[in-house]
RNA sequence: CGGGAUGUAGCGCAGCUUGGCAGCGCGCCACGUUCGGGACGUGGAGGCCCCGGGUUCAAAUCCCGGCAUCCCGACCA
């Protein structure tokens, strides 16, 4: 009891209870290098299952993988001028090799549209090599200043998409396909509800005509990029000569994107649909969706096993755990820590009136169960609980999504959390004042009427539904 | 790079003011009793007190210098 702790949402700018669930769910932990992270076998499991839905996503609209060098030589990154001065900060930096100097500094990918975009180069000639689709699964490197785990961290694993096309509207219209995959797979694979978007002017990507985003909203109140999608118009075509031979015989620059997610989406997971007894896991994404606890060995474990045996003939992933030496509360507390959607648990006194019960994490609910039905149960509730996450995220992003029409007002509000959706006239000085002494930035840019005819900041047209957040 | 703090057992910390045997909780190992929501008892293992220098009979503790990490700002998937 002593060492329980109290994982009730601080508010704070990084909350405490996040950094216990990251810990006690043995999800992962900080490496020894300053923000880089360790990923623990039960994290990894988890990241193994969302990689292979999103994987399988991805290539189902046409993307191959590939694979794709650590190191970039400089000279790649000042080709796109935006683009470098966009990422210079926060490089990491080889500047020796094999003991010697290296006459050019090499960068340790920070992103990998440079290093693609040279090889792309050279693969297209004709308009028949378009589209060009290719996605690549890599670590890349960004030395942040604050970094935090999973949320921010120094080294992260993602997928990074890039990919050529003839025109600029195919380009855009790829950028707004791989968008959608993203928030499909947000929504039905994670259970976070999301808000897409375009980004302002200023929070775009380096090097990007349009950058969109999926954001969800944490239980803490603040916004996560989980994932963007950038058109790139011919930007990176021009800086790395990327031309083809059009049907009629014209050389022509291709037109580019880019779109990436990353490990960043676990600590989303954990910070979307955490609660005071730890994770809860979205039965997609759960490495054990079924965790069975037998309170005796002999007849009883043999009863659990035969459950089991049944679940995993259905294609549960279905754990047992016989870990006798240890109490029946350690054990049934710690899959609820690491957040296991259902669990059955079995006693002698059950065993003898032929009941098990049936615990759900989402809502803690316990039931009784006759044995000959439990598992059929626990398969049923795996859906359930695949819905409800999804339904709980949508309704917490509703009730603290709030329309402000005043400036005062949006101030006033802006540090309890939550999105504030309002009027803008698009105008840079008007996000720069929204900003100030505020910490929050515009999320998005949402597709929807401006819910006031003018800016909430200067009082002009306004043009653009945003939705304004603190953010991670 | 500015402001604040901290480095002591695997983890979390006390001890420092006022120098005098290296401590506590958790975890770990052994045995026993337990097991329906983070069990208990007994016995054990485990230390470059961040690093370097200085003061002193004596330094985790005082002084000087360094390094590292964390928190708060600016930057960011």
């Amino acid at each position: 009891m002593a060492n329980q702790a109290v994982l009730t949402p601080q508010g704070e700018d990084f909350p405490q209870w996040y950094q216990d669930v990251v810990a006690r769910a043995e999800l992962a932990e900080t490496g020894p290098v300053r923000g880089t992270m360790v990923v623990r076998p039960w994290g990894w499991a988890i990241w193994e299952l969302m990689q292979a839905d999103m994987d399988r996503r991805i290539k189902a609209t046409g993307v191959q993988n590939a694979y794709f060098p650590l190191f970039i030589p400089m000279s790649f990154l000042e080709k796109e001028k935006e683009h470098v001065e966009g990422f210079r900060p926060e490089l990491a930096v080889v500047t020796h090799g094999g003991g010697e100097k290296l006459a050019e500094p090499v960068v340790v990918r920070p992103t990998s549209e440079t290093v693609i975009n040279h090889l792309f180069a050279k693969w297209i000639q004709s308009h028949r090599d378009l589209p060009l689709l290719i996605n690549q699964w890599a670590n890349v490197v960004r030395w942040e200043l604050r970094p935090r785990i999973l949320l921010r961290t120094t080294e992260f694993l993602w997928q990074e998409g890039h990919t050529a096309h003839a025109t600029y509207e195919e380009a855009q219209a790829e950028t707004l396909q791989m968008l959608e995959v993203y928030r499909a797979f947000m929504e039905d694979t994670l259970g976070v509800a999301v808000v897409v978007g375009e980004k302002s002017e200023r929070e775009r990507f380096a090097g990007a005509d349009r950058t969109y985003t999926c954001e969800g909203l944490m239980r803490d109140g603040k916004a996560l990029q989980m994932g963007t999608s950038h058109n790139l118009g011919h930007n990176f075509a021009r800086s790395f000569d990327i031309q083809y031979l059009d049907a009629e015989g014209q050389r022509q620059y291709v037109a580019t994107t880019s779109w990436g997610s990353s490990t960043r989406m676990l600590g989303a997971v954990i910070m979307a649909h955490g609660d005071d007894h730890g994770l809860r896991l979205p039965p997609l994404i759960a490495p054990h969706q079924v965790v069975l606890v037998p309170l005796a060995e002999g007849e009883v474990a043999r009863a659990v096993d035969k459950i089991a045996a049944e679940l995993v003939a259905d294609g549960v992933r279905t754990h047992v755990d016989s870990r006798f030496h240890l109490s029946f509360g350690r054990r049934s507390v710690d899959w609820e820590l690491r957040g296991v959607p259902v669990r059955i648990e079995l006693g002698p006194r059950e065993l003898e009136r032929g009941q098990a019960t049936l615990v759900r994490r989402d809502t803690r609910d316990k039931s009784p169960v006759p044995i000959d039905g439990v598992a059929n149960a626990a398969r049923d509730l795996l859906d359930v609980l695949q819905r409800n996450l999804h339904a709980d995220s949508l309704a917490f992003r509703t009730d603290h999504t709030y329309t402000v029409t005043d400036l005062e007002e949006f101030r006033r509000r802006i540090d309890d959390g939550g999105f504030f959706r309002m009027a803008w006239c698009g105008k840079d000085d008007c996000e720069g004042v929204l900003g100030e002494g505020t910490g929050a930035s515009i999320r998005t840019i949402t597709a929807e009427e401006p819910p006031a005819p003018t800016c909430v900041v200067d009082g002009a047209q306004a043009v653009h539904d945003i939705l304004v957040a603190k953010a991670y």
